[in-house]
RNA sequence: GCGAGUGUGGCGAAAUUGGCAGACGCACUAGACUUAGGAUCUAGCGCCGAAAGGCAUGGGGGUUCAAGUCCCUUCACUCGCACCA
């Protein structure tokens, strides 16, 4: 008995179709389920191995839930908006729509050999003028709103794709497209205000399911930033210059100011600064870099000082000067900042290269482990002392002191007198402690700190405040050490790299990794100092206060900020939607009136995007010329399109109604549809798209068109399929497995098999033809085991096959494919040993392995009359109590080595269990002549004897 | 730099959440059946060892009767974000 792969399937897909078996219905009793698997861009490529493996993973899933009796909508329709489509007609002078239509073809054709259960029904692609359509009609809704607006703006320019891009589409700094360097050129652009809905993004994630690097991705990307905006006077004129901070607790430290190079008060302020030429000259520099180079070069700080400009602090009015450096981007926060170098790395590394000064308002505070911990019962007192790191002359080792009585390993450490400089202090606490005395001491460390322990050694709590000094021995010249420090402690040398493990305190330890490491900007929280009214408050306690204060003198207040920014949604391109507004000189923006939409692009034979950064549109003078809605006087189209992430904001929506011609979706498709209950899409999607989406329903919600705030309720990723060798598929490796030949000599469902058992759905896998043959051979296995058919009734083995069907239950409502196919493996193979099997024990495993198989079970269950059509099926249910066997193998460990096992009724008590442990032989070996120190016994499970 | 994730046989991977590490599959080895095998079946298959046994989940340390799983530390790779104040 054999079977062709092709010709069932073909006969199942046809059946399917002629039955419309998928085409979910608007008006159901049963419980609606809505999954979405992303849309494809029909490129011309056709379909990828990696679509097959989340069309499949869906349509298991939608299959499962159909047999569990759900109103199951699972859609697909065409992205095909883009570049690829506009480039393919540029190069062959056809229109991009039949590129498109052509690709569609080929896709549809593909999707469909792999007998995906979508409901081609509700098919539609984002080019469809009766789609887009709406999606010029939602574009009005966002204007009538005061949502959409033209602004001039640098924006991020493709001099390849010669079209603006939205910082989504150009992160990195290059074309998301085509990978060009992109420039910043100043455009009239249209913005969707997305940065209103920033706080709503972000909380509204609290109302979805979705994995966590999604949620992750996401909040990234808004980057929610809480501070305060302070208002710095500049003196001698009547401007003040806003920062944002984060940080308004370090007010005190603030020893300069940054504006960005395009920051309005240069323009504003020329006349007072005397050096306008260097500052102009630094503009065109940072202007002439990208947006590329100015982050990947970030690591030398370049900038002017505005001459002429002093900043007050509004804390004690000491003036700063103002820099301007491109470190600062006008597009963040203020487009200033107040610059606090000694805890801020960037600010640290202008101050350094600047040679401006470094105001400490942090230090780190030590508060002692173990017994050095602070004892509530002893006096504190408070002493300055100096912390000498003292480095051998020759070789690479630092000087270090052992205390006999405590073996306390530290560096050289004393208290500095009345009137000593901490460098003096240090040079004679080395002499007074170990006899060296041919010291230079040049540096003193830039920041203190504090150390609070219980100092033993004299029984006391210690606060003291210390000062670091670095320095080296010129010789190992010596004067006798008095007899009490000679009796206090020994002289150790401690090589560079021993210090870390080797010295006693933390804070010495500290010290150590930043004599090492280098110095830099001390960004670890500690107490405020030199800091007025929040010195030795800690970090939150003094950003309140300080917040406070602000607000109650009225020199700043508490300001959030978003990484998010408004949605660039001007692309100067032709095959994208129309933006539906016309320009009267006399009435301004006028929206085409509804009647009117769709603005349908025109047939035209060029499509060439221009070199003046105007759409190819704007050559088309019979389009662009048009009445005015309003005066009707002769005005001028919009000749930009929207991006092409427009047209998939809302296509989940328009599956529930796809083919209204009234509205964009009516509000009854909308009501019983409700949310997307699962959606998977690409990893690359879950920062743009899914953002996008949701925005653009949020906003639909606020003003009432749609039911649900958020559109989706799990979101799940699937990793990529990888060519054999690891690496990602394309042409240029040679590694692309076209999905079409494995169809055609393995079959679809050997295909959909194997992907599904290529491991972990949120992995990337590589592809492995001979993985491929295990599927196929299993499938070939699945297909000869009717041969072993009989006619009893009921089930051979009735645990297997209830641990079976809730194993695969399982597994496919969580996306584990992988073992839920190895699970059919097993079942397939206990059927293998056995003599003969059941049409029942057959018919369970044909509907648990449908989902992936679709094709071969139906063939199987209709060849071997098991039932009806298994698409018309009920999904077999399990009872639990049968998923249990009555016996088990029993392991017994001695000290946690496995020393035996045997085979015991499920029911074995503690008692029991225990001792048919200790009447093994093997066991008895490993436990004479010792000692039982106890038993553990964990049921249904091991027996563990701890023996001495 | 920050954030997230991953690391288990020759390979893809499992491991009811702390309880026999390596299920299932691939590859490989031996055998059977065959005119033939890129078919099928049977057996074997982490490493060392003749065996008893020992060693094994990137490395090191810890908690525990028991650790792939928990804690600390370290290394490597992948992916996001990146002068975001």
């Amino acid at each position: 008995m054999n079977y062709l792969a092709h010709d069932i399937e073909k006969k199942w897909q046809h059946y399917w179709q002629n039955n419309h078996t998928f085409e979910a219905s608007n008006d159901s009793e049963k419980e609606k389920y809505y999954i979405l698997v992303e849309f494809p861009y029909p490129s011309g490529s056709g379909l990828h191995v990696g679509h097959v493996r989340s069309y499949t993973a869906l349509d298991a899933y939608a299959r499962m839930k159909r047999m569990q009796g759900f109103n199951v909508l699972f859609p697909m329709g065409w992205d095909a908006f883009g570049a690829p489509a506009e480039q393919y007609a540029i190069k062959n002078h056809i229109h991009p729509k039949e590129a498109v239509q052509e690709n569609i073809k080929t896709f549809k054709g593909q999707i469909q050999d792999l007998g995906i259960s979508f409901d081609w029904s509700r098919e539609f692609a984002t080019t469809d003028p009766e789609y887009y359509k709406w999606t010029q009609w939602q574009f009005l809704q966002f204007y009538k709103h005061n949502m959409a607006y033209k602004t001039r703006k640098d924006i991020n320019w493709c001099p390849n794709c010669k079209t603006g891009l939205s910082n989504e589409d150009a992160s990195g700094g290059v074309c998301e497209r085509c990978g060009t360097k992109v420039v910043q050129k100043e455009k009239e652009q249209w913005m969707l205000r997305m940065s209103d809905y920033a706080e709503d993004l972000l909380t509204g994630l609290d109302d979805t399911k979705f994995a966590d690097r999604i949620k992750l991705g996401q909040i990234n990307w808004i980057g929610k930033s809480k501070g305060a905006e302070v208002d710095f006077k500049v003196a001698d004129t009547d401007q003040l210059l806003t920062v944002y901070t984060t940080r308004p607790d370090t007010l005190f430290g603030v020893t300069f100011m940054v504006v960005a190079p395009e920051h309005p008060i240069i323009e504003t302020l020329k006349d007072k600064i005397t050096n306008m030429d260097e500052v102009v000259k630094y503009q065109a520099f940072a202007k002439s870099k990208t947006e590329f180079e100015r982050t990947e070069l970030a690591k030398d700080k370049t900038g002017v000082q505005l001459k002429g400009l002093m900043a007050i602090n509004p804390l004690n009015n000491t003036k700063i000067p103002i820099w301007i450096s491109d470190y600062v981007m006008m597009s963040y926060g203020t487009g200033a900042i107040m610059a606090v170098p000694a805890h801020d790395d960037r600010d640290y590394e202008f101050a350094k290269k600047f040679n401006i000064p470094i105001i400490q308002v942090i230090a780190k505070s030590f508060t002692g482990t173990g017994d050095s911990k602070m004892r509530a019962d002893k006096p504190v007192t408070n002493r300055e002392v100096v912390n000498a790191i003292i480095k051998h002359p020759t070789e690479n080792k630092y000087l270090c002191v052992r205390n006999k009585k405590f073996n306390w390993l530290n560096f050289v450490m004393g208290g500095i007198e009345e009137g000593e400089t901490p460098i003096r202090a240090g040079i004679r606490e080395v002499i007074e402690e170990t006899g060296y005395n041919d010291i230079t001491i040049e540096k003193e460390m830039e920041f203190i700190y504090f150390d609070n322990f219980y100092a033993a050694h004299k029984d006391v709590n210690r606060h003291i405040t210390c000062y670091t000094v670095i320095g080296e021995l010129n010789s190992l010249n010596t004067v006798e050490r008095s007899e009490e420090e000679a009796a206090l402690a020994d002289v150790e040398w401690v090589a560079e790299d021993e210090l870390l493990e080797k010295l006693t305190t933390e804070a010495h330890r500290y010290d150590a990794s930043r004599l090492i490491n280098g110095e830099g900007a001390l960004t670890d929280e500690g107490v405020h100092i030199n800091s007025d009214f929040v010195n030795e408050l800690t970090k939150q306690e003094a950003i309140d206060t300080m917040l406070a204060y602000l607000d109650k003198n009225k020199l700043g207040r508490a300001k959030t900020n978003y990484r998010l920014q408004d949605w660039i949604f001007s692309r100067q391109r032709f095959w994208g939607e129309p933006i539906p507004l016309i320009h009267c000189d006399d009435c301004g923006w006028v929206p085409v009136p509804e009647e009117e939409l769709p603005v349908l692009l025109p047939d035209v034979a060029e499509y060439e995007p221009t070199d003046d950064g105007e759409s190819p549109l704007a050559n088309i003078t019979e389009w662009v010329n048009t009445p005015c809605p309003k005066c009707g006087k002769m005005a001028k189209r919009e000749t930009d399109t929207m991006p092409n992430w427009a047209g998939s904001s809302w296509y989940f929506l328009r599956y529930m109604n796809a083919h209204n011609a009234s509205a964009f979706v009516s509000p009854e498709a909308l009501k019983y549809w409700g949310k997307v209950n699962w959606y998977n899409g690409g990893m690359e999607h879950t920062t743009r798209h899914l953002l996008y989406a949701r925005f653009w329903n949020q906003f639909l919600y606020n003003i009432g068109l749609v039911p649900n705030k958020e559109p989706f309720e799990i979101r799940v990723s699937h990793g990529m399929i990888l060519g054999s060798n690891g690496e990602k598929m394309s042409k240029s490796r040679g590694n692309v497995i076209n999905p079409d030949d494995i169809v055609k000599e393995m079959g679809a469902d050997a295909l959909r098999t194997y992907e599904m058992f290529i491991g972990d759905y949120e992995k990337d896998a590589a592809w492995s033809t001979n993985g491929l043959k295990g599927c196929k051979k299993f499938l070939d296995r699945i297909w000869r085991i009717q041969e072993k058919l009989n006619d009893k009734d009921g089930y051979t083995n009735e645990i297997l096959v209830n641990k079976t069907i809730k194993k695969v239950t399982n597994d496919l409502a969580n996306m584990k494919y992988n073992t839920a196919v190895s699970a059919l493996m097993i079942m397939l193979n206990e059927y293998e040993k056995q003599d003969s099997i059941t049409k029942d024990d057959l018919r369970i495993l044909v509907h648990l392995l449908n989902p992936i198989a679709p094709h071969i079970t139906e063939e199987i269950n209709e060849v071997s009359a098991l039932g009806k059509p298994l698409c018309e099926s009920t999904w077999p249910s399990y009872d639990d109590s049968k998923t249990i066997d009555d016996s088990y193998e029993m392991v017994v460990q001695v000290n946690g080595k496995v020393r035996g096992k045997i085979e015991v009724a499920t029911d074995t008590n503690k008692e029991e269990m225990e001792s048919l442990a200790k009447g093994l032989d093997n066991v008895k070996v490993h436990t004479a002549n010792k000692e039982i120190i106890k038993i553990i016994v964990v049921p249904k499970k091991l027996v563990n004897i701890v023996v001495k």
